[in-house]
RNA sequence: GGACGUAUAGCUCAGUUGGUUAGAGCACCACGUUGACAUCGUGGGGGUCACUGGUUCGAGUCCAGUUACGUCCA
């Protein structure tokens, strides 16, 4: 609902809990993220703005969440991926695509298997005597109570899901999805039950797949033993980092092509401490430079010595307990810890005489990520999927589809690579806690036990189980289900499509959304999930689950640290967040991003909890907030759309300018989210709401707000319309926040939301080069008034009196233009605008505000004058290259132009031109804007006779007084014709000849008092004075000077050796040698300035 | 050993297809509380673009090599 409250309407919210916003006037001087990040956030949710509909219009566009582990907390590698698909997303959804944000969890096997274990262990209870039934409801209970804590942080960054649709890995519709894709898998042989190497992890007590071993380099040692010849012929030496292997070796291998052992293949050993007998076998795996070249093997240990064993039909004696001790067949160390018994085997083969050496060795060993121990290489009997077939596929959309498509596009090869290596995936985890494996043994028919051989079916369901069995095996069947669950990433595989309603492929959902649009994930998981993923989807939906897949880098710590538990140097999102607010820690995370992939530090004083970059993205957030405030404190409570959107008919430059900067920055901006440049996009917004509309464009509006009438309404809709527009293209980095704004700033109700308006699109005829460049020259103007302020010492509030004075028309003509903001911004009381003879020549007149530029704005005339200014630009700026190239070139229309212009057909146009000014003012303006005096002007110098040139000058002038009349307020004032001789209208100057050459410059300080100094800049080459009354310290402005012109004389080095360079001008482009003239040209009109400043002091 | 990435201001990083004097934020120095903002404003100082060679009229940018750091794989 609305209320008006003083003269300023906004809307009140009444939403238990939360206090809106009450008037504008009472706004905070500073934004407070607490209560706003909160409001909002709860509100998305309340009203399901971001529920996804299938019948929304729109192209769908469709994200998945990579589902955080559910035992999780929220760290800084989460805040740093959703800010990133929020942004994505947001966009997306502004920009009018049926979009579709999934959220969920994954159910993590080993981590909630670990610490369930850890409760009931502190309890006094296990495992085995709670029962599978119990534990799994302790498991659920669990889960209810606290596997929401990710999901509610999540909430706290803003993100823009849809929470109706929330998945669990461990839902029911999902365990649907996981049970038939195993059940099929299995029925095609692509799932298989065999006796093979696994990753045993002994703290879990499962076996973990290669992707869940982590290898770490360890400072270990390298044990090197004799085994003796059974002949007693000697020995052979073998080396080892894990000694109490050697109870279960089998062989010793040779390569076959190692000379010192050829010989020694086929004879026997005699192990020690075990006595067993052995073979040396030769075999192309061994190294023979590594070590002594004789390779102890143990096939039941380790994945090569088993690939060894198969080849050579090896015994595989397995000589550990599951738990990591060690079993019966380690004789005298059974019982033992595999740590323990390692030490005991050396001891025991030093004190027999086995023992050569021990060195130093760093080495790296596997480590289980999940119970962070060393893993054991084991055989065990597990569940597999035959990877290939699956791969394959995967690799064929891959090369001959392009699919997916990676960004940035280098992580292809390694996502590629991996496909090629993959080996078959042990998918059986020992836990309980997961989806357990649909088989059933038919324990029937091998005593009532579980083995190797036990003959078993696969089905989806129990009775389905029961009938193939009866069936199968007679009625007497008995059937025991696999105690084993699934591998957390077999779920996590079918995560796209499983949550869009899979198998049931007529699903709305699925139909809809699927195949997903893009995936967001980082690079060290493109091997655990997104090749999961691809492999599964070919499989399944015969089509990639998502287009592209953008891949992030990592936050790195304060002193550029991965960020881990191990390291204990996480950032607690959450703090930083308390700190500063959801948008400043997500603007900071985003506008770190270049290009895509890159790793990201962040800034952090463990100390006191403080982040220099979030705190200047907080400061960001609060100029946002101040620029907002300031504008609806000079809107007089109108919104946006009671202002209406700007009329072109009223702009003034200054709207012109703000609205080209701000359809620059709309392409940019939607330019850059489209190929995923976040932090360029983020960046191009900041210097443009702080740049741009807070340095340059408030304060060039602020004193036609003070008055009344057209000017300030102008200003007031530009205002609106550029903050409104700016919010919409910030909300996708900055949600909160922009939304409040835009709530007080728009006044619409609460059934309305910034989060789903249509996100910008640029107007490019809005866009103007030309006085983009005109205003850089005025700011640039402004900059050396305050700089030449700051280096006189003068006092920041103190207006003063400045003199500009350029010799090109052009940039006289800007300034004369701009003179009023000039004034503004270099706090300036007396302006005058002169040509290279100073004098109060182009004394700007005083009197009613406004610009003679301003009335410049019917689009047809801003292109024709652009068009025109741009044909005529190179003419004037070289006059003299032009001139000599002149005849050589008619067909250039600007010189057709001149060349009509300078004969008596060009006399009598102008006299038409002329004639036509009076009914159409308009056109004196226009005529002005393109410079009809530079032209006019360079004609006089160049191509009139001497004689020729007063009647010329007067017919001109008369022309002008035609035109506009001799009353005209003079929008004229840098056209020649105020200053040519006799014809002085009277509140210009004297009439004097323009001074051509820079030597004349030594005449201005006579125009100043005596007693006065002049402070003198320059830029571009427009020279800056500031005259003072006071003591100027001489020396400083002489070091000043001296320095600028030591900068401005390289520069003249430089480019001259350049341009006298023949390879230069004959190679190089047209337009870069002109380029280097122009630059010349300036370098030297400085230099030339600088120098007659110096020499006056 | 293989693959990839990175190297630019004190710090964190930009720098398009090669083209004027290499930019920003933070930090630093000076001045300033002017009615959006001191979470601010204005101005200023600060870089041999890791090194060597090559291509080119011209290289931070392209090529080759070297060094250092990082990551993944073996």
């Amino acid at each position: 609902m609305a209320e008006s409250v003083g003269k300023l309407s906004v809307t009140m919210y009444r939403l238990p809990g939360f206090v809106m916003t009450a008037t504008i006037s009472t706004l905070s001087a500073q934004y407070d993220p607490t209560q706003t990040e909160a409001k909002w956030q709860t509100r998305w949710e309340d009203q399901q703005v971001f529920k996804a509909d299938p019948q929304h219009p729109g192209a769908p566009f469709c994200v998945v969440i990579p589902p955080p582990n559910v035992t999780g907390s929220l760290h800084m590698g989460h805040a740093f991926e959703n800010a990133l698909i929020d942004t994505i997303v947001r966009y997306q959804r502004m920009a009018g695509r049926n979009t579709l944000w999934l959220p969920g969890t994954d159910h993590a096997s080993i981590a909630v298997s670990t610490l369930l274990d850890k409760q009931l262990q502190a309890e006094g209870l296990s495992k085995e005597s709670l029962g599978r039934d119990r534990y799994l409801e302790r498991a659920w209970v669990w889960k209810t109570e606290s596997g929401g804590t990710i999901v509610n942080q999540l909430r706290k960054l803003g993100v823009s899901v849809d929470w109706s649709r929330e998945r669990f890995t461990l839902d029911e519709g999902l365990t649907h999805a996981v049970l038939t894709a195993f059940t099929q898998l299995y029925e095609e042989g692509l799932i298989y039950r065999g006796n093979y190497m696994v990753n045993w992890c002994p703290s879990s007590q499962s076996a973990v797949s290669d992707l869940e071993v982590e290898q770490k380099e360890i400072e270990g040692h390298l044990w090197h033993f004799r085994y003796p010849f059974t002949d007693g012929s000697g020995y052979v030496e073998v080396a080892t980092t894990r000694p109490e292997t050697m109870l279960g070796d089998t062989a010793v291998a040779v390569n076959p092509q190692d000379e010192r052992y050829r010989h020694l293949v086929g004879k026997t050993l005699r192990l020690p401490i075990v006595n067993r007998e052995i073979p040396v076998i030769a075999d192309e795996y061994v190294d023979a430079e590594f070590g002594t070249g004789c390779v102890k093997v143990t096939p039941a240990h380790d994945p090569n010595d088993f690939a060894m064993g198969q080849r050579h039909n090896l015994p595989m004696i397995t000589v550990m307990h599951k738990d990591g001790t060690m079993n019966e067949q380690a004789g005298p160390f059974e019982g033992l810890d595999r740590f323990e018994a390692r030490q005991g085997v050396v001891r025991r083969l030093d004190e027999e005489g086995f023992l050569v050496k021990v060195e130093d060795y760093r080495h790296t060993v596997p480590y289980s990520d999940r119970g962070k121990v060393p893993v054991e290489p084991l055989l065990s009997t597990q569940w597999f999927v035959k990877i290939r077939p699956l791969a394959d596929q995967a690799l064929d959309y891959l090369d001959r589809r392009q699919e997916p498509k990676f960004v940035p596009e280098r992580w292809t090869k390694v996502y590629r690579d991996w496909l090629i290596n993959l080996k078959d995936w042990c998918i059986s985890r020992q836990l309980w806690w997961g989806h357990q494996i649909p088989a059933w043994y038919a324990v029937s028919e091998t005593e009532g036990e579980i083995t190797d051989h036990t003959p078993f079916v696969v089905a989806t369901t129990e009775a389905e189980a029961w009938a193939r069995a009866k069936q199968q095996f007679g009625e007497t069947v008995t059937l025991v289900r696999d105690p084993d669950v699934l591998d957390t990433w077999f779920s996590s595989g079918l995560w796209p499509f499983s949550t869009l309603g899979w198998p049931d492929e007529s699903s709305q959902d699925f139909q809809t959304y699927y195949p997903t649009t893009t995936l967001v994930t980082g690079f060290d998981i493109i091997f655990f999930w997104v090749a999961r993923m691809t492999m599964m989807a070919g499989h399944f939906t015969h089509a990639m689950p998502f287009e592209t897949v953008y891949i992030h880098g990592l936050v790195r710590d304060e002193n550029n640290k991965k960020m881990s538990k191990s390291a204990n140097n996480g950032i607690d999102p959450l703090v930083l967040i308390n700190k500063y607010g959801t948008d400043a820690l997500r603007y900071t995370l985003i506008r770190e991003v270049t290009g895509a992939g890159q790793d990201i530090r962040l800034e952090y004083d463990r100390k006191t909890d403080e982040s220099s970059s979030v705190e200047a993205s907080r400061n960001f957030t609060n100029k946002l907030w101040n620029a907002s405030r300031f504008v609806m404190m000079n809107l007089d409570g109108q919104s946006p759309a009671v202002l209406g959107v700007p009329d072109l008919n009223h702009l003034e430059l200054a709207d012109r300018w703000i609205l080209s900067r701000y359809n620059r920055v709309v392409q940019s901006v939607r330019r850059h989210l489209d190929q995923y440049g976040l932090g360029e996009a983020a960046k191009d917004l900041y210097e443009f709401i702080w740049g741009d509309f807070c340095d340059w464009y408030i304060e060039l509006v602020k004193t036609r707000l003070q008055t009344d009438g057209l000017s300030k309404r102008t200003a007031q809709q530009t205002l609106a319309f550029v903050l409104d527009g700016t919010l919409k293209l910030l909300h996708p980095f900055m949600p909160h926040i922009t939304e409040e704004v835009w709530h007080t700033l728009t006044q619409v109700g609460e059934d309305q939301f910034l989060a789903v308006q249509p996100y910008p699109t640029a107007f490019p005829g809005l866009v103007d080069d030309q006085l983009e460049q005109q205003f850089t020259l005025l700011f640039n103007t402004v900059r050396t008034v305050r700089n030449l302020r700051a280096e006189a010492g003068i006092k920041p509030g103190l207006r003063i009196e400045t003199i500009l004075q350029s010799e090109n028309p052009a940039e006289r003509q800007v300034l004369q233009a701009t003179a009023d903001y000039i004034r503004d911004l270099g706090k300036i009381d007396s302006l005058v605008i002169a040509g290279t003879q100073p004098g109060p020549a182009d004394t700007p007149p005083p009197g009613p505000r406004g610009n003679p530029l301003a009335k410049l704005d019917s689009q047809r005339l801003v292109a024709e004058v652009k068009d025109f200014w741009q044909a005529m630009q190179p003419l004037l700026e070289q006059p003299l290259h032009y001139t000599s190239s002149f005849f050589g070139d008619l067909r250039r229309p600007a010189f057709t132009l001149l060349w009509l212009l300078a004969g008596l057909i060009a006399l009598k146009l102008l006299a038409a031109v002329a004639a036509a000014v009076d009914s159409t003012p308009l056109l004196g303006s226009l005529m002005e804007l393109v410079g009809l005096g530079y032209t006019v002007n360079f004609v006089r110098r160049h191509w009139l006779k001497a004689g020729d040139r007063q009647r010329f000058q007067q017919t001109l002038h008369q022309w002008w007084l035609d035109a506009m009349g001799p009353e005209s307020p003079s929008p004229r004032p840098s056209t020649p014709l105020p200053r040519l001789k006799g014809a002085a209208p009277a509140q210009t100057s004297p009439p004097l000849d323009r001074a051509d050459s820079p030597a004349d410059l030594a005449l201005a300080p006579a125009e100043a008092p005596p007693s006065r100094q002049l402070f003198a800049g320059v830029t571009g080459t427009v020279q800056v004075l500031i005259p003072l009354t006071g003591i100027v310290d001489i020396e400083a402005l002489r070091a000043k000077l001296t320095k600028d012109l030591a900068k401005v004389e390289a520069e003249i080095k430089s480019l001259s050796g350049r341009l006298s360079n023949p390879g230069f001008v004959d190679k190089a482009p047209p337009e870069v040698v002109q380029g280097a003239r122009d630059a010349l040209a300036e370098a030297e009109a400085q230099a030339a300035i600088l120098q007659s400043r110096l020499q006056l002091l």
